[in-house]
DNA sequence: ATAAACTCTCAGACTTCTTTCAGCAAACGG
DNA sequence: CCGTTTGCTGAAAGAAGTCTGAGAGTTTAT
């Protein structure tokens, strides 16, 4: 199966260098640039599958860039970035066809999560299944829905990311320090005792439904999601 | 299943690419062109479903380009684009047959609907079902009718719109930069609040028909259209 | 021309979520 | 077996996101 590739348009190194990382240890191919005109002459050479795209760039902005890449034929979708505080309304517009925005700072394993599910939507590629199902838990990651031997759970948007970041994993043990920089924005400076925390409540409303707990505990190491057998 | 295809005749280089990019991820086979000379040449070749004709052109004006077509024995429908200000006299002539016009500016999720439309009415190609029905709630495209559970309901406008858009991405999340971007007018530069707003009016006039609401609400995500089984 | 309907914005009420913290429980090492 | 470390969980404050009614301005219909 060939790789899909990304393109990565941001002027902030440190962004850059993070996606980068990210995205390349989750399978993707990953080239990177910090402007517009690089950013137009490596979707023409490289042919990207999908384009992440800072709306503010010092030379040109998202929607000038869309705009070339869009009338020299490439329509590979895109998924802007834009800084929360930026005014809403320069986004507007943005979204055509199969296109999505999301905020900085984002997560790192939301950005996968989008990434994939707009190649879904668009097709564009083969990519990952909608479902994610280990155990007795299923993830319906189109709708932000959790079943739990067939029943719905409610879980907020931080509890929701935590637990698909450990059934992507499942059977594979994530330090607080890993759980914390692919979970939680990337600026995000607090204490990691909130991944125990968010755990805690993750068990509170998995465990009742499960026949024997999920989320397993290892003792000055990190958590686990287990199950025997993994779909 | 044959792609269907649209021949886009437009002068200005942003609603070209606006509309290919939209209509290309609707599904159609596109290819867009800037004036009346190319439009001829290119329907000639290029054997269109349908045709987006701008009345407005650098060189010739949209009867113009009809008539020549027409002469030509190119009979496929035309979708006539007209400016807002431009008297409605200059178009009414001019739709004959399957034909129709739309205003600029328009939203692209109507631009879909309107296309999808003609072709039904014309039965030029294979095109998508008139009547979209999911769980509860049936819209009849041509009439513009909404049923809950066999119930007539009066929407405005924009609010049929919207339940359009939610229904036809039915059980998946849409953010509010998603749904504005579909279903308001592409030149539209509010804030997103008027989502929630139109949301609001849905609820009020859906909710009391159907066994349970039908648009969820997934917080710091967007809305969704839910229902159980989709036909 | 007048009334009715519609679009859009806004502010306040309201709900839910995030984060921290402290006290308690469990596991570990010597 | 006891002290120490590590993890668990409930409480609570504050933050963030969402809902909705009111109203101004505009368009449409009669």
């Amino acid at each position: 199966m060939e790789a899909v590739k990304v393109l990565i348009v941001d002027d902030e190194p440190n962004i850059r260098d993070l996606l980068s990382t990210s995205l390349r240890f989750a399978g993707f191919s990953v080239h990177a640039v910090g402007n517009g005109a690089d950013a137009v002459f490596a979707a023409e050479k490289g042919a990207p599958d999908i384009i992440l795209l800072d709306v503010m760039l010092p030379d040109m902005n998202g929607f000038s860039v869309t705009k070339k890449l869009r009338s020299m034929g490439i329509d590979a979708p895109v998924l802007f970035l834009t800084a929360r505080d930026e005014t809403e309304d320069k986004v507007t517009g943005l979204t055509v066809g199969g296109d999505d925005y999301m905020t900085k700072p984002f997560s790192l394993d939301e950005v996968v999560a989008r990434i994939n599910a707009i190649l879904r939507r668009t097709k564009q590629a083969e990519v990952e299944e909608s479902v994610l199902e280990v155990g007795e838990i299923r993830i319906n990651q189109d709708a932000h829905e959790v079943f739990v031997n067939g029943e719905l759970v409610d879980l907020s948007p931080t509890e929701y990311k935590l637990l698909r970041f450990l059934m992507s994993n499942a059977n594979r043990v994530l330090t607080k320090a890993q759980i914390l920089d692919h979970v939680w924005e990337y600026d995000f400076n607090g204490e990691m005792g909130i991944v125990e925390s968010y755990v805690s409540y993750l068990r509170k409303k998995l465990d009742p439904l499960t026949s024997e707990p999920v989320i397993t505990t290892k003792r000055g190491v990190g958590y686990m999601y287990k199950s025997a057998k993994t779909k």
